[in-house]
DNA sequence: TTGTATGCGTTATCAT
DNA sequence: ATGATAACGCATACAA
C-alpha cells in the first residue's frame, strides 16, 4: 500500500502538503493540487485509517449493544442506529451481548482502550453504579429504555404507561385473569412493563395473582413453553399478555396446540409490534413502538455526546400506539357469566 | 487516559519494559513486574487500541455484509459469524447494504483504509470482476453463497440442489402448477433457487409458465403482494415455492386473505427455515440451512486468510434438510381431475 | 503557499 | 533483564 510519503515524493511536494489537500483546510496552490491529485490517482493512494485514528483520537465507531441480534425488535432499532451513524461518518460494532454482563463490560471495555468513540446500550442489565461510573467518562446513550432518576441520556417510550395501557384494553373487553408474560426480570424495561401491567389491574381493583406472572426470554420458544405452563393451572387465563410479539406469538401457537382458539377462548397480546406481528393468524394486537426512529435519536444523541455538542434534551420519551388486531376480543367466560 | 509512559515512570522502569511484562513474551524480572502492574493497577491503565493497531497494522476488526439487517436469516448467520470472532479475538462490524451496490464498495473500501482486517459478503451483487480483483488483495469470504467458476472462498450450502428438493416434494404431492416467488434476480443464490427450480419442472416434463415467476425482495410485504397478483392470473397456481421463509409467510396470508386456505387450496414452502416458520399456522415446509455453522465456518476461514494460514478447503458447502411440516399437502385439483 | 519537525501510544530492534 | 530509540502513517504548529 502506498503512503503519504509515496504520494508527496511522486507529486514533489512534501506530505504536508499531501495531508492538506487531503483535509482541504489549508489553501493549496490549484498546480500542485493537481500534480498531488494525479500521484494520488497514480499510486491509488488511501489513507491508512489507523494512522489517522490514532493522530485524530478518535475511531468514528460507535457501539450498538443488543441482548439478542435474532430478535427483530432491535433488528428495526440497529438499522436506525446504522442509518443514523453512517450519515454522520460512523461504523457500528454489534454486539449481541445474550444478557450477559461479563460480554457486556467486555465490549464496554473497548473505548477504554480508544476502539470506540461511544456506546449505545439497549438494555440495561449492568450495575447501576458501574454504569452511572462509566457514563460520567464516556459517551453512553440507552435506547429503548429509561433508567429512572438518572441522567445518562436515553431515548424510549414510556413503557410502563404503553403496558398499562394494552392491560386497560385487555380490561376493557372484559377479561379479569389476565397473565402476564415478562421478559427477563433484571431488565429495567421489562419490569417497567410487568409495573405497568399492575399497576392498571389495581386501578380496576383486581387482585394480583402471581400465579399469572410468569419470567420468559424473550424468544417464542420461551412463550410456548410457559404459556403450556399457564393452560396446565387450575382456572387459566383468559387473555394473556407477553412482554413481546414473539413470546405472544409462542403462546399463540401453544394455545393452538391445546386445542383452544385465539381470541375465541384466549386473547393474547404482544408489544413492540414487530413486522411479523401483523402476517400471524390471527394477527396480533400489540404496541407500535417507533424503533428506527429509537434508533435514529440515540445514535445522534450520542454522536453529540462524543463531539461535546450539548444536548437540547436528555431524556427523549416517544410516543407508543396500541395497535388493537385479531388477537384480542371480548372476554367469553365473562360474557357467559354476566 | 494513563499512557505506557506513565506507568514506566510510576514504575521507575523503561516503556519498553512495561510492555513486555503486557506481552509476556520477553522474561523480566518478578520483582519489576510486580511493580509494573502495581502501576497500571494504580493508574487504572489501559494500553490504547489506536497505536496497538497502527503499529500491528492490525484492526482486530472484521466486516459482515447482510442485504438487510432485519432478515432474520442473516441474523443467525451473523450470531455465527459473531460468536467466531469473538472467541479469536475479533470485533464484528455489521453492514446493510439493502442491495445497493455502492453501500458495498463503501464498506469494502475500509478494507483499502485499514480500517478492517477481513470481509464476509453474504450476498453478492457486485461486479464480478470488481470482486474477483478485491479478493485478490484482501481477505474475503462468501458466506451462504457460492460463485461459480471462481476460487473465492466460501461457505454455503447447495443452493440449487435445494431449490431442486423442494420443488420436487411438491410434484411429487401431485402440484403441477407450481409458482415461484424468487429473490431480487440479480443475486446469485436467488438464481441458482430458479435455476433448481426449473430443473425440477423440467426433470418432470413441465412446461414453465413465466407467469408463475415474479421477483420479490425477501420481505414480508413482496409476498403477499406477489402472490395477491398470482391469485388474481386465469389458472391460479395450486402451490407457490417462495425463495425464502418471509415471502412465503406473506404469501400465505395473501392466500387467507383471499378467501383460500393452505394448504387445502394451495400448498406454500419456503427457504431457510427461520425461526418463525415453526410457529405460523400453518406451520411451514421449508428448506432449512445450518446459518449459524455456516457463519461460524466463513468466519474462522476469515480468520486464516487473514492470518496468511492455509486452508483446507477453499469451497466449503455444507448440508441442507428438506423439513416437512403442514403447509404443503397432496394437490386437491390433481385428485379430483384424476 | 509550502516545508520541517514533532507527536499520537504502541511494539520491536538494538544495545548494554 | 533492561533501556534507548526507531518505526507505524498521518496531522499540524511553526518556520520560511
Amino acid at each position: 500500500m502506498a503512503t503519504i510519503h509515496d504520494v508527496a515524493k511522486l507529486a514533489k511536494v512534501s506530505i504536508a502538503t499531501v495531508s492538506r489537500v487531503m483535509s482541504g483546510a489549508d489553501p493549496v496552490n490549484p498546480k500542485t493540487q493537481q500534480r498531488v491529485l494525479e500521484a494520488m490517482e497514480k499510486l491509488n493512494y488511501r489513507p491508512n485509517g489507523l494512522a489517522r485514528n490514532l493522530r485524530s483520537q478518535k475511531t468514528n465507531v460507535i457501539i450498538a449493544l443488543v441482548p439478542d441480534i435474532k430478535n427483530p425488535f432491535f433488528s428495526e432499532v440497529i438499522r436506525g442506529i446504522e442509518d443514523g451513524a453512517r450519515q454522520a461518518g460512523f461504523n457500528v460494532l454489534i454486539g449481541s451481548t445474550d444478557g450477559d454482563r461479563d460480554k457486556t463490560k467486555e465490549y464496554m471495555a473497548l473505548l477504554d482502550e480508544s476502539r470506540a468513540d461511544g456506546i449505545i446500550l439497549t438494555t440495561t442489565q449492568t450495575d447501576r453504579a458501574f454504569l452511572e461510573e462509566f457514563a460520567a467518562r464516556s459517551p453512553v446513550v440507552l435506547a429503548c429504555e429509561y433508567l429512572p432518576g438518572s441522567d445518562i441520556p436515553s431515548v424510549s417510550i414510556d413503557n410502563e404507561s404503553a403496558a398499562r395501557k394494552i392491560t386497560k384494553h385487555l380490561l376493557s373487553l372484559g377479561h379479569t385473569r389476565i397473565a402476564h408474560i415478562m421478559g427477563p426480570s433484571n431488565v429495567i424495561l421489562c419490569q417497567a412493563r410487568l409495573n405497568g401491567y399492575r399497576q392498571a389491574l389495581h386501578q380496576h381493583g383486581i387482585m394480583e395473582d402471581e400465579l399469572l406472572i410468569q419470567e420468559g426470554d424473550y424468544s417464542l420458544d420461551s412463550g410456548y413453553l410457559i404459556t403450556r405452563k399457564l393452560l396446565s393451572i387450575n382456572r387459566i387465563p383468559t387473555a394473556i399478555f407477553a412482554a413481546n410479539d414473539e413470546m405472544a406469538i409462542g403462546a399463540m401457537k401453544a394455545i393452538r396446540d391445546f386445542g383452544l382458539r385465539v381470541p375465541h377462548d384466549i386473547s393474547v397480546v404482544g408489544f413492540d409490534d414487530i413486522h411479523f406481528s401483523s402476517y400471524v393468524s390471527p394477527a396480533l394486537t400489540t404496541i407500535q413502538q417507533p424503533r428506527y426512529e429509537i434508533g435514529q435519536r440515540s445514535v445522534n444523541m450520542l454522536i453529540k455526546l462524543i463531539r461535546s455538542e450539548p444536548l437540547d434534551q436528555s431524556q427523549v420519551v416517544l410516543e407508543d400506539t396500541l395497535v388493537v388486531r385479531e388477537s384480542s376480543a371480548a372476554c367469553q367466560r365473562a360474557i357467559q357469566e354476566g
